[in-house]
DNA sequence: CTACATGCAAAGTGTTTGCTAGAAA
DNA sequence: TTTCTAGCAAACACTTTGCATGTAG
């Protein structure tokens, strides 16, 4: 699964005569290793501990570049700073439940809901592009009661 | 319906030990005839016309304020900047058709995508505090074809 | 009169960009 | 050896804050 993302993206940086460097690869494993739902800041730290000397724009450049190879995808989830999710984990569009306590990101696609949101734009005269359907609560884990 | 969110705003203030002054009442009207979704900056812009000597700071913290008393809800909308809405003009909750276009924002409601939300959640042992659904797409409007 | 509010400008965020040395192909 | 990339710092856009003056209560 890692491997494909990482052939893809080297397939990408081919097709545009763009270079696979050390600093590429490490981002990109590392943003693969975390799942996504990571933060620029959250990736840059987390190579910082290994490769000190990477930089804040390597890390910004890449995951645009990754966002413009379609392997992910920026997202607002409300705290403060856009979050990539890693596009070729997850197979087709998928929504998020937010803990507000941990943070965790949990996906989950649900069909019936995805039909009514058409017909819901359909009603409006809507042509849909992309949709995003953000739970916010308190998971299992972060629970008080149980 | 302006007049008991104006109202609502003062018994808020007073409860707080605030003040209302000009400029708090300028920007409240203005964020209610607008019928919100607009952003600090649109509002600074749109009040500065008729009154320039407004300063940005005091949009920003009325709207601040605003939220505080339950009256406005900021929400990023994926254009760069925080967007408010007028709670107390729609009752309960909504979610939103965007247009990519002409940036127009349709509110709507479906009872049966809010069930089964709410069953999503229960299903990962969520307690759901809030939830948010944005559609964005081509408006009726801004349809090339028709 | 006594807080609180205003307007200004300065500081803070997260993110992007320009530049020059350096490395991939 | 040519072109793209890295790291740094400066620039950016939106938002927040500090401060002295002004004003509601």
């Amino acid at each position: 699964m890692n491997q494909s993302l990482i052939q893809h993206f080297e397939d990408y940086l081919r097709g545009q005569q763009l270079r696979l460097t050390d600093q590429r690869r490490l981002i990109i494993n590392e943003f693969v290793r975390t799942q996504g739902h990571i933060s620029a800041e959250e990736l840059y730290r987390n190579i910082q501990k290994t490769t000190p000397s990477i930089g804040f724009a390597t890390v910004y450049r890449t995951l645009k570049l990754l966002a413009d190879a379609g392997l992910a995808l920026g997202k607002n989830f409300g705290d403060g700073f856009v979050r990539f999710e890693c596009c070729s984990l997850t197979v087709g569009h998928h929504d998020h439940l937010i803990c507000n306590r941990c943070g965790k990101i949990i996906e989950f696609n649900n069909p019936t809901i995805e039909e009514l949101q058409l017909a819901v734009a359909q009603e409006h005269g809507f042509i849909i592009s992309d949709h995003s359907l953000d739970i916010h609560g308190v998971c299992q884990e972060c629970t008080p009661g149980e």
